[in-house]
DNA sequence: TCCGATGGGACCTAAC
DNA sequence: TGTTAGGTCCCATCGG
C-alpha cells in the first residue's frame, strides 16, 4: 500500500470513527460516512480484531430498529436525500420504506426473501417459525413446526397465486447461494446470512461486537465464522466498490 | 422402509 | 427488451 493509500486509509477509518461517535451521542444519520465506515470494515477485517475501537461502539440499542433504519435510510439514499437526518422521518415512513411496499410505489425496492426473514428474525411473534441460532454469526434456524407457516405468510406477503410452501421457500433460499448472500448449514432447517447481508442490515454493534473478532475456524466447525466469509465466497457485494482502490 | 429435508434443473412470472 | 429475483413443478438423493 502505498503512502497516499495509507493517507485514504486513515482518513476512511477516522471518518469511521467520528461517524461512531454520532451514534453513541444519540445523533443517529445515515450518512455517505457510514457507508464508508461499512465499506471500511468490510474491506479490512483486521481492523476488526483491534480491541481499541470497541470502546467507541455504543452497547446499546437504540430506540428504532436498525434494521429498519438501514433499510429506510438506503431508500433515502438512494434517492438523494442523503443529508436527511434519520430523526426526522416519521415512524409511518419508516414503517413504509421497511415494507417496501412493492407494488405500485415507484422508486421502491420489492420486499426480498432475506429481508423477510431478518424482519421475521426481530419479530417476537415470529419466534415460533424462525429462530437465531447465533445471531452473531448470522446463523438462523426454521422451526420444523411451524416453517410452513412461515412460508405462508411470505407467499401472502409476496401476493403470490398460490400457497408458498416450506419447500418453495427453500428453493429460493438455495438461489441464494449463486450470489453468497445466504448459505445452507449442514444442521437441520439452518442456513447462514453473508457477512455483507448482515453488515448491510445491521450494524456491527447491533449484532454484538462478536463479529469483529477474528475466530480460528475449528475443523469440526459446521458454519462459517462471518470473517471467513468472504475468503470462501470470493463474494464482492456491489456496494462495496467505492473503495476497491484500497488494497486491504 | 418411510418420510421429511435437501438439492437442482428447467421454465415461468413480474418488476425494474 | 434484457436482467433480476423469485415462484413453480418435478424428480432424485440423503439421513434419521
Amino acid at each position: 500500500m502505498t503512502s497516499v493509500e495509507q493517507d485514504k486509509l486513515g482518513q476512511a477509518f477516522e471518518d469511521a470513527i467520528e461517524v461512531l461517535r454520532h451514534h453513541s451521542m444519540g445523533h443517529l444519520q445515515y450518512s455517505p460516512d457510514y457507508k464508508n465506515y461499512l465499506t471500511f470494515i468490510n474491506h479490512c477485517p483486521h481492523i476488526r480484531g483491534n480491541s481499541r475501537w470497541y470502546g467507541v461502539c455504543p452497547t446499546e440499542e437504540p430506540i428504532y430498529n436498525w434494521r429498519t433504519m438501514i433499510n429506510s435510510a438506503a431508500d433515502f439514499y438512494h434517492e438523494g436525500n442523503i443529508h436527511q437526518p434519520l430523526q426526522n422521518i416519521t415512524e409511518n415512513q419508516l414503517a413504509e420504506s421497511a415494507v417496501f411496499q412493492q407494488k405500485g410505489v415507484k422508486g421502491r425496492k420489492k420486499l426480498r426473501l432475506f429481508e423477510y426473514l431478518q424482519e421475521s428474525l426481530c419479530d417476537p411473534e415470529m419466534a415460533s417459525c424462525i429462530q437465531w441460532v447465533d445471531k452473531t454469526k448470522g446463523i438462523f434456524q426454521f422451526v420444523s413446526k411451524n416453517k410452513e407457516k412461515l412460508a405462508e405468510l411470505w407467499g401472502g406477503k409476496k401476493g403470490n397465486r398460490k400457497t408458498m410452501t416450506y419447500q418453495k421457500m427453500a428453493r429460493a433460499l438455495r438461489n441464494y447461494r449463486r450470489t453468497g448472500e445466504i448459505t445452507k448449514i449442514r444442521r437441520k432447517l439452518t442456513y447462514q446470512f453473508s457477512e455483507a447481508i448482515l453488515q448491510r442490515l445491521s450494524p456491527p454493534h447491533f449484532l454484538g461486537k462478536e463479529i469483529f473478532h477474528s475466530q480460528p475456524v475449528q475443523p469440526d466447525q459446521e458454519y462459517l465464522s462471518l470473517n471467513n466469509w468472504n475468503a470462501s465466497h470470493n463474494y464482492a457485494y456491489a456496494n462495496y466498490h467505492e473503495l476497491n482502490y484500497l488494497d486491504c
